[in-house]
RNA sequence: GGCCCCAUAGUCUAGCGGUUAGGACGUUGCCCUCUCACGGCAGUAACACGGGUUCGAAUCCCGUUGGGGCUGCCA
């Protein structure tokens, strides 16, 4: 195949949604496979719900999905002039009609026919109407003249089903491509854009499907030359539902706000009715190498998180530390105080002390917001600490020696441990240089831990627990030697003394 | 209602006339272990139903059922 050409033609009328953003990057994958172009084309046509903000967010999230149009955008309202030059084709030669009928009339045409049980359908009253001057001075739309010659049918070939499917032209009947205030109905502008644009194929959601053949009747009336078309199912929600807001998170937006790596959700995607084997991670690369429309699957597919949050963690997992601490403090600063997930103060700072716990942490989150949230004790200082967690635990004032020589410790820990030069985040070697020498020192606090619990007979079975609690407050954490790492000597001993202080105070409330 | 599309585990899917029906998510158990995870190992679970065609059907055909879409001067 060559000079493949695709699109993604969505109408600005909400944001980017899943089912869209798939439709999207099985267009961009597939052109790029054959080694084509990919445009994208604004339908806004619907002056009543279309929206700016609509528009911006559909280009801003296909290119955090890394979906980037080979050409200009287009946008159909700056191309009117083009869809009225053809409409007035087809009127000049009789293959379109203006209908003057009310919207009252055809809505009581309509309930007749619903009423006698009759599909409900144009009943083409005007068609043969010859409208004088005056008569064309009043709101009139443009009908298509639908060839009703019996036993014509018009069909097309479907790539992903393989077959032709084929529809009776008297189940279609005389629809409006031009509305009352001129400008084109979807059908009509769509055919005209394509075949302008040089689109060869066409893949869209199959709820398309019924439209097409209605599109194929424009092309031949028009003269254009044919695509070829291709429809994929849809997403659907958990009850089996096509996706919409109910089911929760539907914008991609949304995903990139809660979270969520643009290779991750690119990834579920391009697995929800596509497959390649039994391949389960495939990046942008693998995609556009391994991608065809043999191997899209014809059934709807249910929309799953799980999975979406698997692929998330591993690709998270992925990460250098640095990387993730910019991709976190990204979304948190788009969200501002308005997000929620509570007050957390600040950005994240890119140093190798965060770094230590975002490296033990990106196995322990699922999500971007997941990890900062996790990383509130290290960020604040006020660490709350629940009466009810330390009575599971025990706690109690037998522990008051055990952090006395504890904070010992870790006052006699060696400062160089501690010692790091700034890490140049931007900077590929500097960074492996620091997560290389911060093994080093998590490898220090251990030995030197292991040697302080075993001069005391003590074990980390049964100290940790207690130890976590003072660092954080929290019943999980990350591992004990990368927290006295990134809180350094002094945050942990000021965590051990108020710990301390804490335990004084629940204990002498017993004694009174 | 009419027309069109679809049908393998809870979910995504492999399969394209002969397989112990494969993989992944989830889930369960075990191992690892300072908590929680990661990781490793093991287990769990499917061809919607009924007719054909064929030596042989998850695979081909027909029907039933179920689901989805369209039936707008929305796209």
């Amino acid at each position: 195949m060559e000079n493949i050409k695709t699109r993604f033609a969505p109408s600005p009328t909400g944001y980017l949604h899943i089912g869209g953003a798939r439709t999207a990057l099985f267009n961009y994958v597939f052109a790029k496979h054959y080694g084509g172009k990919f445009v994208l084309r604004i339908e806004d046509t619907d002056f009543e719900r279309s929206e700016k903000k609509f528009e911006e967010d559909i280009i801003e999230s296909l290119k955090w999905l890394s979906i980037i149009p080979d050409e200009e955008v287009i946008f159909q309202s700056k191309r009117l002039s083009i869809y009225k030059f053809y409409a007035d084709k087809l009127l000049n030669e009789e293959k379109a009609y203006r209908c003057f009928c009310s919207k009252e009339l055809l809505e009581e045409d309509r309930n007749k026919l619903i009423a006698e049980n009759k599909k409900p359908m144009y009943s083409g009253r005007c068609r043969e109407l010859k409208p004088d001057e005056a008569l064309l001075k009043t709101p009139h739309v443009i009908r298509f003249r639908v060839d009703r010659n019996s036993g014509v049918a018009t069909g097309f070939k479907d790539l992903i089903r393989n077959q032709y499917i084929n529809v009776n032209n008297d189940e279609i009947d005389d629809f409006v491509i031009v509305r009352e205030d001129g400008m084109p109905t979807y059908n009509f502008a769509v055919v005209i854009d394509d075949a302008l644009m040089g689109i060869t194929h066409i893949l869209r959601g199959d709820d398309h499907l019924s439209n097409t053949p209605k599109q194929i009747m424009l092309y031949k009336a028009l003269g254009f030359n044919m695509p070829e078309f291709a429809h994929v199912s849809m997403i659907l929600g958990t009850d089996g539902k096509r996706l919409s807001k109910r089911h929760g998170a539907s914008s991609v937006n949304q995903y990139k706000c809660e979270g969520y790596l643009p290779e991750a959700l690119v990834n579920y995607l391009i697995r929800l009715g596509w497959s390649h084997g039994n391949d389960e991670i495939l990046s942008m690369d693998d995609m556009i190498k391994y991608f065809n429309l043999i191997n899209i699957g014809k059934s709807a597919a249910v929309f799953n998180i799980e999975k979406l949050l698997w692929l998330n963690s591993h690709y998270i997992k992925q990460k250098d530390p640095f990387i993730l601490i910019n991709a976190v403090n990204g979304i948190f600063e788009n969200l501002g105080n308005s997000n929620n997930y509570g007050n957390l103060q600040g950005p994240l700072k890119a140093d190798i002390k965060t770094a230590a716990l975002v490296e033990s942490l990106k196995t322990r989150v699922k999500t971007l917001a997941e990890l900062r949230l996790k990383l509130k004790f290290f960020t604040e200082e006020d660490i709350h600490y629940d009466e009810e967690i330390l009575k599971e635990f025990n706690v109690n004032e037998n522990e008051l020696k055990f952090f006395k020589s504890f904070g010992e410790f870790i006052g006699g820990l060696n400062d160089e441990i501690f010692y790091f030069a700034g890490v140049n985040a931007s900077d590929e070697a500097s960074k492996k240089n620091a997560l290389e020498s911060l093994k080093n020192s998590i490898e220090s606090i251990k030995n030197e831990f292991n040697l302080f619990l075993s001069k005391n007979s003590w074990t980390m079975k049964e100290k940790a627990m207690i130890i976590r609690l003072a660092f954080t407050g929290e019943k999980v954490s990350p591992p004990l030697y990368e927290i006295i790492f990134a809180l350094g000597k002094e945050r942990c001993i000021q965590r051990i003394e108020k710990f301390s202080d804490c335990i004084n105070i629940l204990t002498n409330r017993y004694k009174v």
